[in-house]
DNA sequence: GAATATCTACGAAAGTTGTCGTAGACCGGA
DNA sequence: TCCGGTCTACGACAACTTTCGTAGATATTC
């Protein structure tokens, strides 16, 4: 269960393995460190700890080891979205989608995008 | 800055004085065990703790001393939102929205009510 | 084959969050 | 006036997160 909770830096890994596929540690922090400075040491123990978890799965038979994200990345944001629907929308996912639209007024083409959704949901 | 990213027992807190007005520990702390079992320290001390971060002000010119929200509902939870967004949705408010619609599957009624929202959007 | 670079493993430390126990002040009723 | 209840303040602790230094093994290069 904790495995579809990521913290914040562990989902800033799983984005790499998700947008890159499996990798090794150097790799996931090169792209890392564009962003942000971070030590190499730190992503490793990182990885290693979400190995642990189940987070990550890993292939250790060449010296560098490739790690891959146990999870999709649809499912996880699931989980994130609803502990996070939970905690600060009271449970409800349309405060949550309402406020949304609210705060960031998406363009003419977003609207548009919206809508197809909205009438595909409605012809079910 | 810190002010508009409370944690997630501090957001409990907060939720309370936000419906209910400025209060004291012990209301705030009655209102919170009904959903989970905390001791009243404990929520002394994180109220203490927020005063001193700045997100609540108190009036101690009683024994009992009252608490407020020092930032308002909506303001505070765009800043979680703009936060989680951008951890989660790599920035993308669309991502978010288009998630939670296909996760959650609104009602009849509350696709309605996004219509409805979009149609304001559309006319500014 | 010696020096250099790269890798993992381990341990430690600092920061954050959430939790309470205890002490001491104060208040209200018997 | 004394006792039980209530309040704040203080400090401590455990779990979790984030960070990295160092050591030792293994490749690579000249």
């Amino acid at each position: 269960m904790n495995s579809s909770k990521p913290t914040e830096s562990e989902l800033d890994i799983l984005q790499v393995l998700w947008n890159h596929g499996p990798n090794s540690v150097r790799y996931v922090h090169n792209i890392i460190n564009e962003a942000k400075d971070v030590g190499y040491t730190t992503v490793l123990k990182q990885m290693q700890i979400m190995s642990e978890k189940g987070l990550l799965s890993r292939d250790t038979s060449q010296r560098s080891h490739i790690y891959a994200a146990s999870n999709g990345e649809q499912e996880t944001k699931s989980g994130l979205l609803e502990k996070f629907i939970k905690n600060t929308f009271k449970g409800s996912p349309m405060q949550l989608v309402m406020k949304t639209l609210g705060d960031y007024e998406p363009s003419a083409n977003e609207l548009k995008e919206i809508k197809n959704l909205i009438q595909n949901l409605e012809n079910k």
